[in-house]
DNA sequence: CGAATCTCAGACGGACTGAAATGA
DNA sequence: CTCATTTCAGTCAGTCTGAGATTC
């Protein structure tokens, strides 16, 4: 079977590598979160909420980057689970205040260790110095992309 | 408006960084090619040819990354507009030749630009050294991940 | 009035699986 | 028989759009 390195064109192109290993971690993430039955959606939105405490849906999606329309099923699933609960903001009604569970921090608990695991997977063949080096190039990056105002 | 950035917890994490991150650049990527009437899929695939010469479809998708089933759809696609030419191997009658036309060629080399121009507009906050070892490291990681063999 | 929120219904491209037909 | 190739049909998660109802 001959060589199947891609060619030299792709290889060299930012976009190319970042989209190509960010599809690896994707695998190696949803693989995680799947042994504890979450998706990306519950683990960003449970992060969210135990960093920044009770709070609307809409203010959800912006800070996890997740679609208005998304944040409903995923909240919809989380709640179901017993992960979050979704009452009504008393001083403005057409908010839903969303809040961490007890069971809801135990899972993100879990589900911490699944993607601190998946980190080490992915970082495997770089230095301590070469992992900080790498994320502090991809977050000035992200900053550059996605400012927050 | 209060502050939209990610939770801490996410802004640390390499999948984090490297999935939004792919994100933007995929979107950069597809606006660029859209204005060409091209996806993802269609420059790979031209790219592998130019390198590479004429071959099966299936190598061009272990070369390129791409499904078996999706290099039929796109290689479709790409022989509707007369960039690349379908033609059984007579030794080998369960391949089809895939070759690039000079129509082809011109394409691809209208895509170089578009390419190019988004990596510059990725990679803007970065010096060049900078770039060269953001692109040194995930050629590494990527490469541990995904081994040429 | 304009603007924000929640919700649903649907679409969309990229990645993937299963199975069939053909032939080495 | 086993294996590789091409193709089709269909699935899937993640992302996004449009629209409606409600409330500020």
């Amino acid at each position: 079977m001959g060589a199947m390195s891609p060619p030299s064109r792709l290889s060299s192109l930012p976009s190319w590598l970042l989209t190509q290993l960010a599809r690896h971690a994707q695998r190696l993430v949803s693989a995680g979160f799947a042994g504890a039955g979450a998706r990306g959606y519950h683990y960003r939105l449970l992060a969210a909420l135990r960093e920044f405490g009770p709070t609307s849906q809409a203010e959800l999606g912006r800070w996890c980057a997740i679609d208005r329309s998304d944040v409903v099923a995923a909240i919809n699933e989380l709640a179901a689970a017993g992960y979050v609960s979704r009452s009504p903001d008393p001083v403005d009604r057409r908010r839903n205040i969303v809040e961490i569970t007890p069971a809801g921090e135990r899972q993100a608990a879990r589900l911490d260790e699944a993607v601190d695991g998946v980190q080490d997977e992915l970082l495997a063949p770089l230095s301590a110095a070469e992992r900080r080096q790498l994320t502090a190039l991809l977050g000035r990056l992200l900053d550059h992309h996605a400012p927050p105002h």
